[in-house]
RNA sequence: GCCCAGAUGGCGGAAUUGGUAUACGCGCACGACUCAAAAUCGUGUGAGGAAACUCUUGAGGGUUCGAGUCCCUCUCUGGGCACCA
């Protein structure tokens, strides 16, 4: 690490102002009264590594700025901030290190408050939140057990992914690439009865509203993606000699005269009801052995698949009979997990029918026109669409690529799941929901359903949470009848945890004492949400963000919320690189944001931070490049320290780039482009320091604005320096400048003089000179006279105050 | 394979509607201060050329009076999805 270059005491500054911030309360809004709400809320951070990460206190800083820009410019700004403890990644740094969950939380609590204290953001600190608390934890089980009572809520057997490292279930959401998203496993298949929650049936609604919601662009990309509509059909194939049917979805309903085979998924349940007619069942019952037993990567490499001899399926279109296969391709958890193969229009399917052998049926000529389909011949691909599913039966259907979220987890560090199962009921047939006799939700005033501090917290791996082995946690009498009865052990994802921490905020305001439904709760909902601006990671894309979605979404269902949308508007932050990579303790390239603090200060660190390219971008960390920033503040704070007020006016170039600067750096912070904002006051400075040695200088006014400007990114020293100048309410509640527009206005304007477009000089003419007087002035260089001299004149291309252009021959 | 973002000096990065490419900062060089060094301050700094001037925004083509910016083709880098029928 480089070392400071300056002497002046950022320390003493910085602790000074970050102490009065706190006794005073300078960041906390009146929840109740607030007449001006803005809800600035920043991502938690998870408090799993050894402490705040360099990548917290980028997204931080930058979301701290625009929160206290928009204060100057008058709103009430809630800024909170708490800590996502639970879950998988800190139960996981908890075991390496050897410490007891709940302990190490502790420490981690500790340490992280103390440390988002030091980089100095404007949080309201007493709304803070941490999700491992039962006051908290109640409201995430309550959300459960509202989920179960929409119907959202459900078990179900079928392959789910499995981490065999962190020995749990994972949602589809957190398997990245195949692998776990904590630990980096490969994620293999297994076949459980888990919970789920139906997200399923908002499919439709998160795609659509996503046009009414101001995002950075990729996530919602991201999320359209992972929906994945596909528009299409339903389509009933018979089998032969059998009564048994087999439905496909398909995209291209119109080819189905091409279809010249069928495949169905490893899974598919109609291998088993056709297998006394599958004259190879033996063999095909090896392949889906092996195939159930690969990964995903595994099954990636080359097309296999094997032919159910003996059993045909009748195309509808044709009236033929085709064969009929099972391979690993086809996926069971899309559409029917069975499709309908048409090699000639379809590069997987043809793939698959050159290994196989088997014929292709082109049914679609060069002009797109329908072919080879009987009476359907010559028609345009979208009305032969319309006509063919009518002739075969079928039916239109819309298709999504997402799943439920699998949202039970085999681990102890995590809100338990309030649920109870009783064995007498199911036997009576009785339960809360008919679908699923047995099972009944903790009513809301047993809730929380409290984690017991256990010494064995280690994930088992036989498919259960460790609270499975804690008799006094899962015996419990059954909530209707009264008999021994079962309480769930497993507990829910994390990410459940993190899906509602906004609204968690506004009711720690009054510590807890209103529930979720409460009408106190509902006034601060009504008046702080939704979130106006939200900044985070885009790697949150498919997890937190649309997690979040749907859970506002039941909320709103339930009556808590009234918007279907919890974050109006959301900014994805870039990625801090370091040597080339992305930082991370296996790179080596770590960054540790307390040894710069100690070393430059926050408000230097934060500044450079922001400074390094453009925020939404990401940037380049260089040691180095620091020292400018350090520079900067040092030379600031020192002019500052110098200045006294006198008889000199200020010099009009001066003023004119001052109201310049307070329109830049406004407009630049509304962008999220602090990296020139700070230019542009690096600019300012560099002229006010020149402008020292003549005669004119900036009043103390004006002076005062710059203190406002540089408010957002040097939160302290600005502070002592606005103290200095004699003020005695924060320079953060002080109202952001305004620019003079007739300040700015210049008499005389840059005129570039080109010939056949290639810049020659520039002229500084009055503005408003016309096209003549440009063109005499113009011609009276000698650069341009030579240019010009002896060529015919095509064309003179003029804008005024800005431009000509002599086109010549 | 598909989708998204990007490629500008030695480096991080600027550049409104298509109109002075390289703002600001780092680094470097020289100078001042100092016994000296560091820090600080000043000057310079895209390439070639003595200069006039020429060349220069990943490569190639196009549109235009004029292209870093718009269009087409390609290369590379980062990120996401990945047999989704």
């Amino acid at each position: 690490m480089p070392k400071k270059t300056r002497q002046y005491d950022f320390s003493l500054i910085e602790k000074k102002w970050q102490k009065r911030w706190k006794k005073e309360k300078t960041y906390e809004p009146d929840l109740k009264n607030s007449k001006n709400p803005f809800y600035n809320l920043m991502m938690f951070p998870y408090p799993s590594a050894e402490g705040l990460h360099v990548g917290n206190m980028y997204a931080f800083t930058g979301s701290d700025i625009y929160g206290r820009y928009k204060r100057m410019k008058g709103f009430d700004v809630f800024e909170p901030v708490g800590l996502d403890g639970f879950g998988i990644h800190s139960e996981n740094y908890a075991l390496k290190i050897g410490t007891h969950p709940m302990k190490q939380s502790e420490i981690s609590e500790r340490r992280f408050y103390e440390q988002l204290e030091m980089i100095g953001n404007g949080f309201s600190w007493d709304e803070r939140v941490e999700t491992y608390k039962p006051e908290y934890y109640k409201w995430t089980q309550w959300l459960f057990t509202e989920m179960w009572r929409q119907g959202l809520a459900y078990r179900k057997k079928q392959a789910v992914n499995w981490c065999p490292s962190c020995k749990t279930v994972l949602a589809d959401e957190q398997v990245i690439g195949g692998k776990c998203e904590r630990c980096g496993t490969m994620v293999i298949q297994k076949e459980l009865e888990q919970w789920f929650f139906r997200i399923t049936k908002y499919a439709e609604k998160l795609l659509k509203n996503l046009e009414t919601i101001d995002w950075s662009e990729k996530v919602k990309i991201a999320q359209r993606n992972w929906i994945g509509k596909s528009e299409g059909a339903m389509v009933t194939f018979k089998i032969k000699n059998r009564n048994e049917k087999l439905e496909v979805f398909t995209t291209r309903p119109e080819t189905v005269f091409g279809a010249t085979y069928m495949v169905l998924a490893p899974e598919h349940p109609l291998i088993e009801s056709l297998k006394s007619e599958i004259k190879n069942y033996d063999e095909v019952r090896k392949y889906l052995e092996t195939s159930k037993k690969k990964t995903d990567e595994e099954r990636d490499k080359e097309k296999t698949g094997i032919r159910l001899e003996g059993v045909k399926a009748i195309n509808p279109g044709t009236g033929e009979e085709i064969p009929m296969f099972a391979a690993n391709h086809v996926l069971s958890g899309y559409g029917t997990g069975a499709i309908m193969a048409v090699p000639a229009h379809d590069e997987r399917d043809r793939e698959f029918a050159e290994i196989f052998k088997l014929p292709i049926q082109d049914v679609i000529d060069e002009k797109g026109r329908i072919k080879n389909s009987g009476k359907f011949d010559g028609l345009e691909a979208e009305e032969a669409k319309k006509e063919i599913i009518k002739h075969i039966g079928g039916k239109f259907h819309t298709q999504y690529r997402l799943r439920d979220w699998l949202i039970s987890r085999q681990r102890y560090w995590g809100a338990p799941i309030p649920m109870i199962y009783c064995e007498t009921c199911v036997k009576a047939g009785k339960g809360e929901r008919k679908e699923m006799p047995g099972w009944y939700a903790v009513s809301e005033n047993k809730l929380p359903v409290e984690l017991p501090f256990i010494e064995e917290f280690r994930p088992q791996g036989h498919d259960q949470s460790p609270l499975a082995s804690i008799e006094s946690f899962h015996d419990v009498l059954c909530p209707a009848c009264g008999s021994e009865a079962r309480r769930e052990t497993d507990v829910s994802d994390t990410f459940l945890d993190s899906a509602w921490y906004y609204i968690g905020y506004l009711m720690k305001h009054e510590n807890w004492k209103w529930g979720m439904r409460d009408k106190n709760t509902k006034e601060h909902i009504k008046k702080w949400l939704p979130v106006e601006m939200y900044i985070g990671g885009a790697e949150h894309s498919v997890l937190h963000l649309f997690y979040s979605r749907f859970v506002a979404m039941v909320l709103k269902d339930a009556g808590v919320l009234d918007v279907e949308e919890p974050f109006t508007h959301f900014r994805a932050h870039g990625l801090l690189i370091k040597d080339g990579a992305k930082i991370s303790k296996s790179k080596g390239n770590i960054i540790n944001p307390d040894e710069y603090i100690k070393e430059f200060g926050a408000d230097v660190f934060r500044m450079y931070l922001m400074f390094l390219a453009p925020f939404e971008q990401g940037g380049d960390f260089r040691d180095q490049g620091i020292l400018g920033i350090d520079r900067f503040v040092k030379r600031v704070y020192a002019y500052f320290l110098r200045f006294k007020e006198s008889e000199k006016k200020p010099g009009e170039d001066t003023e004119r780039l001052l109201q310049q600067t307070i329109k830049k750096v406004g407009e630049d912070i509304e962008a999220l482009k602090y990296n020139t904002a700070i230019s542009q006051l690096m600019i300012l400075l560099n002229a006010l320091e020149s402008e020292e040695a003549s005669d004119h200088v900036l009043n103390k006014e004006d002076h005062k604005k710059i203190i406002k400007l540089l408010a957002p990114f040097a939160p302290h020293v600005s502070e002592e320096l606005w103290e200095m100048f004699g003020e005695y309410e924060s320079v953060h509640k002080a109202k952001w400048p305004e620019y003079d527009i007739s300040l700015m206005e210049e008499t005389t304007t840059q005129i570039i003089i080109q010939v056949n477009g290639k810049h020659r000089v520039t002229l500084t003419l009055e503005k408003g000179t016309s096209q003549k007087q440009v063109e005499e002035e113009a011609k009276k260089n000698q650069s341009v006279q030579k240019t010009l001299d002896g060529k015919s004149l095509k064309k003179v291309i003029f804008i005024k105050d800005k431009l000509i252009n002599f086109v010549i021959q």
